[in-house]
DNA sequence: GTTCCGCATGAATCGATAG
DNA sequence: ACTATCGATTCATGCGGAA
């Protein structure tokens, strides 16, 4: 039986951050409200000061968290007079300069994204998702998001070439060699940086961030049973709903009063902790 | 019978493409090297140059590009020493300020890349797709690049309900709603900014930096028969294959001798002009 | 119970029109 | 000329009630 605490904490994050210990925090994972969006709760940070608004957070998330932690990131630029916004991009730009690696960029592509087409643009159907760390030496648990084989096996590995079974070098240099025939045994593969997760389409409850399993692959990924995580854009409490379950230890910030009562009245729910299948799966391997 | 050019060019795209007259071009679509990479054939620029080695050639492209059409980048950072570099942000920041529009970022999903992993990142089975323009009215042919509509219409449309009839308001208050009785005849729908072309077998001795498909999307998106599409950085000779085999007229250049004279044994062999079974059914509509 | 089917909903963007 | 508001456009998903 784990013996785990789930805390969610009202107020600005920039000022809720100073209580927590410094390297105290395994992974970090938020979407905090993007440039123009979400004004009717959050205000509507600008593009011109979001970078400006960001770094004072991200500043306490580079304390908190412990050497070997990860922060993740969701976030997605807006299309504006028929241009990109770069905020994105100088956000990452800035994150660097404040200290953090910029590790990895995976992209979360939404299957089911809103629906709209215009004469210069389709839909908009992914968003970043970015990986920042403090050390190069952070902990990854990569066995934990195995996926099981799919297509590309039945299909590739049916008829496998000669080069195929020995050890094949790359001609264009690359000098990533793949020993295709390992893969013929195994019933699960490693996945990439590309998830495919649906959007929520909450038609009873409050409209969340991002799926559930978007921080569940996550937390999966980057965290063991009793570690700790934290969300500094809670929201309608995802984060928390989800590591509680999973038998994480976890501090959720949010500065509306509305979304702190869900996210408490969320976690009050479960009777904590249990696993998710796949989680369970995993335990067994 | 058509009667197009297809110009195959030995050099470096920075002097050659001064021969081309201003306000010519319909369609650039390239992948140039990436930094570091192809580094037996291209020298490989370093990452802390690239930007710079970039503009002079960019700032031609500017110069040939009628202002009617659009410029497609194909290009991908690398994780070098644990971090994903940077120069791709700022060669993206770089090219508004010399006056490129930043339109939209395609994310060219590659599904059938080999599983793989390194001790801290998974497969990296992404690349970016970048599309810069001139001015904002562009041309886009997008009823070309259509894609069959999805099994739930079959359910879905079979009985329409009162509220399908008419239009029907979001309850968020985001101003969106939708008119389901709109999609009646519905058999072909608009696609997303997330594509997934498979990638090339690189099995040839050259380095093949994008399938077929991608030109052949791009210039179905963006051109029409007889217009003039451009890639600077040819390789082995893909996209001036695709151009003239759907009819349009280009211009490669590389600066490899033997990458010319493969993209030129392409071309010679094709007795062109033919289209492909989806442009020619787009040339129906 | 199990499958089927109706239905509500969502981090959107552009062009035209009005102030 | 510049900003504000409004209308048009569009798919996939999960829930819950019906069969």
């Amino acid at each position: 039986m784990h013996n785990i605490t789930t805390k969610i904490l009202l107020g600005d994050s920039r000022e809720i951050l100073k209580e927590i210990d410094n390297n105290s925090i395994d992974l970090i994972v938020t979407s905090p409200p993007y440039a123009d969006r979400r004004k009717n709760t959050y205000g509507g940070i600008s593009t011109k000061e979001y970078v400006e608004w960001f770094l004072p957070v991200s500043e306490q998330l580079l304390r908190v968290l412990k050497p070997t932690g990860t922060f993740i990131l969701n976030i997605k630029e807006k299309a504006e007079n028929g241009e990109r916004n770069t905020y994105v991009l100088e956000l990452i730009l800035a994150l660097r300069k404040q200290g953090w690696l910029w590790t990895e960029e995976f992209i979360w592509h939404k299957k089911n994204s809103y629906p709209g087409k215009w004469p210069n643009r389709f839909r908009d159907s992914w968003e970043r998702v970015l990986q920042f760390n403090k050390t190069r030496n952070f902990n990854m648990y990569q066995e934990a998001v195995m996926v099981p084989v799919g297509d590309w096996a039945n299909n590739r590995l049916k008829n496998l070439s000669k080069t195929d079974k020995i050890r094949d070098n790359s001609k264009s240099g690359s000098g990533f060699g793949k020993n295709i025939s390992n893969w013929l045994k195994r019933s699960m593969v490693y996945p990439s940086n590309v998830l495919q997760f649906a959007t929520v389409c909450n038609n009873q409850n409050h409209s969340a961030a991002f799926p559930k399993e978007l921080p569940e692959w996550f937390i999966k990924l980057f965290t063991k049973v009793n570690d700790f995580v934290l969300d500094p854009f809670l929201g309608s409490g995802t984060t928390s709903e989800v590591a509680q379950r999973m038998g994480r230890n976890s501090i959720g910030i949010d500065i509306i009063p509305e979304y702190v009562e869900m996210a408490k009245k969320k976690i009050a729910q479960k009777s904590y902790p249990y696993l998710t299948i796949t989680e369970s799966l995993y335990e067994k391997i």
